[in-house]
Parts: structure tokens; C-alpha cells; sequence
DNA sequence: TTGATTTTCATACCAAAGTAGGAAAGAACA
DNA sequence: TGTTCTTTCCTACTTTGGTATGAAAATCAA
């Protein structure tokens, strides 16, 4: 769109403008030439620069200043060319010579381009190395058996109880209720385990997982 | 200094060109000043975009790739900007084709080599991964302190049993003795442990790994 | 509100465990 | 041969554990 309202620009000034100020006018067209891509360029990438940073949170800085490095770089060989092509039509230089010369600083032109945009980068590879860790005694409730034999949640505490060598006095005490009540627990429990006293009942529990 | 050399090139080409050649190269000069930014823009942005997704993926090929495309870009639009130039020039654009060629080829030919000599390190990382190894309870006899509490052979007999569940009765059936002998065990065992019951004695016996 | 389950408690009685004292036989070691 | 320890066994007694029966209160779900 700048470059048709130029175009436009260009047609007004070449209707309107006499003969020594169309000159000029193209002249500096050329001169716009040159600095137009390099100011087109800083502003795109700023932009990109801007909506890169907010979705990724990366530092743009280097790749910003790598990009004009390169549009100056490129800009320097295009004036270059230019006057070597000047001097070769002016002043007619050897052939040969002129485009060794070009074949020379386009190579250099592009070795210093891969270098300075890719920079080696370090492969990570990640080797997982398996170690095992001894688990010490880990034992878990067995939840559901105690769930399939219905044994309630004072059972399993005067279970546990007995299993750490209490008498029945103590657990009655431990858990302030009378020996009556923990025998009559003890009925249930073992009558729900299918065991005769408590050393089989503390046996089988532990077995089954239903103790800790 | 570039512009200087493009108005002297100009006030030449003003000289020898008519006026409508003169009119059309200026038109065709704003044309190029649309193409510049856009290409440039696209390239910047696929650049950017290529750029974060190597940080992220560490593709070194995709950066490589990119960096090719743009160069190609850039010399392929640098020998079309040529070209128009001579085609409108009235020069024998032969010349100018063939050195536009060789700017191109001559800078694949540098980032070609730049890549071939640059290689990517590989650093290798490793990293431990704990694995849980299931582990049976895995008990042994704590003969240390089974001699040191000076524990009987028939003692310790008797505890497993008694661990298993095994009335006295019973224990003394399984062992071809008499109720008597196993009480008098029993009192034995209890005094060495310093326990008063039969489940204190089992409860100990297990945290001290005096039985399996 | 009703019904089922859990928790609590008591009584009477029997079985098993534990205590204390004593003794004999066998095995191992100095 | 004498000593010590282990194993075996008995008796009398006390304490604890287990069984059976019955009932009341508390909790939870329908």
C-alpha cells in the first residue's frame, strides 16, 4: 500500500514537476529503496518480537540484532556490487576478475550467514538409569476382607489391641469400657474369623493383612 | 554512498534512456519497494516462528532449513530486482543474469559449507530413575539377641508354636510332651522376655525378630 | 418414625493360662 | 567326677480368657 501511494506520488510529481525535480524526486526513490526494507524489517520483527514474547516468554534480543546484522550485512554487498558493476561499465575491468571477486564475497557472505544463525546447538540425550530401592515393609489394611467379614470398627481396635498383648482388662481400660464389653466383642470377632482364642485370632489377622 | 552511486548511475541511464523508459523504471522501482517488506515480513515471521519451535523441539534440521529457505529467499529476489533493472537499462542483460547467478550460488555454496563444518555436540545426560523393587517381608532371625536373651532351642520351639496359635495343650501334643513341660517353657520364656502373657511374648518376639 | 445394626453392659459358669515350688534325667564341659 | 544347663514332669492354686444368655442405649438408613 506505501509503495502505490509512492507510485501515485511518482505520477503526480512527474505530471507537475519540471524537468530537474522529477530528477531528484527519482533519486531519492533509489535512496528509499535501500532503507525501506531495512526499516520494514525492524518493524515486523519487532512486532513478531512482541507476540513471540507473550506466548512464549523468550528473550528476542539476539535474533532481533542477528537480523540486522544481516539486512546491513546484505545492504553493504548490494552497494558493493553495485559499484564494482559501476566501475566495470565506466572504467571496464576485467571479466574474470570481477566475478571471482563476486563468486569469493558471496561464499564468505553465506558462510558467515549459517554460522551466526545456527549456532551449535548441545543435543541433550537423556539416558534413564534404573536403580533399585529396597521397599522396606510395607504392609496396607487389607480393606476389602475386612469389608467381606463385617468386622466393625471397635473389632478391629480390640483386634489390634490384643495383637500388642493386652489383656482384656487393659483394653477395657485403654478404651473406657467395661471387661464385659470387650468380651463380648472378642465373641464377635472371633466368631467372625473362625478361630477359638486370641493368639489365633492375632495369627490369622496378621496373616490377612486386617492388623498392621 | 549507495544512493550517491544510484543517482550518478541514474543521471546516465537519464542521459541515454528516452523519456518512457525512464518513467517506466521508476514505476517498476515502487513496485519492488511491496514485494521487499511483504516477502520480508513473511520470512521474518516464518523465521520467528521456526526459531521458537527449535527452542522448544531442539530441531536442528527445521533451523537449517529455514535459514536456506531465507537466503534463497533474499538471492533469488536479489536477481529478480537485477533483472528488471537491466531489462529496462537497454543493456545486453546476459552479463547481469550470469553474475546474479553466481551472487546466488556462491551463497548456497557458503551456508552449505557452513553446516557441513558445524557440527551439534551430544552431551549425554543420565538420570537416575528409582524403581520401587517389590519387596516380600523379608525377616531373619535375629540370632544375635536369641543368644544373648539366652533362649532355649525348646524354647524357641514352643514361641512359634505359640505364635501360630497353639493352646498350651496343644503345643505340648505337637511336641510330644506333657502340658507340664510346656508350662514350665512357658515360665521360662516369659522370664527371659520379661513379658507376663503368652500375646506379650508373640508381640515382643515379632518387633525383636526372634521368630519369622 | 421405624427397623436394623452397633455398642455397651451384666451375670453365671467353665476352660485355659499362668504362678510357685519341687524333682529327676540327660547332655556338655572342665 | 562334679557342675551347670536343658528338658521333662508333677501338684496346688490363682488369674484370665472364653461361652452363653439377655437387655438397653445409641446410631444410621430408609
Amino acid at each position: 500500500m506505501l509503495s502505490f501511494f509512492i507510485i501515485l506520488r511518482n505520477l503526480k510529481l512527474h505530471e507537475k514537476a519540471p524537468d530537474l525535480q522529477e530528477k531528484i524526486f527519482c533519486y531519492f526513490s533509489g535512496f528509499g529503496n535501500v532503507i525501506l526494507p531495512a526499516i520494514s524489517g525492524i518493524r515486523n520483527r519487532e512486532m513478531e518480537t512482541i507476540e513471540v514474547r507473550i506466548s512464549l516468554n523468550k528473550n528476542f534480543i539476539l535474533q532481533h540484532k542477528g537480523t540486522l546484522l544481516y539486512g546491513l550485512a546484505l545492504a553493504i554487498l548490494m552497494f558493493l556490487l553495485k559499484w564494482l558493476e559501476l566501475r566495470y561499465i565506466i572504467f571496464d575491468h576485467s571479466f574474470e576478475l570481477y566475478v571471482g571477486f563476486i563468486a569469493v564475497i558471496f561464499t564468505a557472505l553465506g558462510i558467515w550467514l549459517a554460522l551466526k544463525l545456527s549456532k551449535p546447538k548441545i543435543e541433550t540425550v537423556i539416558v534413564e538409569k534404573e536403580v533399585a530401592v529396597a521397599n522396606p515393609e510395607n504392609r496396607v489394611l487389607n480393606s476389602a476382607l475386612i469389608s467381606e467379614l463385617q468386622l466393625s470398627k471397635r473389632e478391629l481396635e480390640i483386634l489390634d489391641l490384643m495383637a500388642k498383648g493386652l489383656s482384656n482388662e487393659e483394653i477395657a481400660s485403654s478404651l473406657f469400657v467395661s471387661l464385659s464389653t470387650v468380651k463380648s466383642h472378642n465373641q464377635n470377632l472371633f466368631s467372625k474369623l473362625d478361630v477359638k482364642r486370641r493368639t489365633q485370632a492375632v495369627d490369622k489377622a496378621r496373616r490377612l493383612n486386617l492388623i498392621l
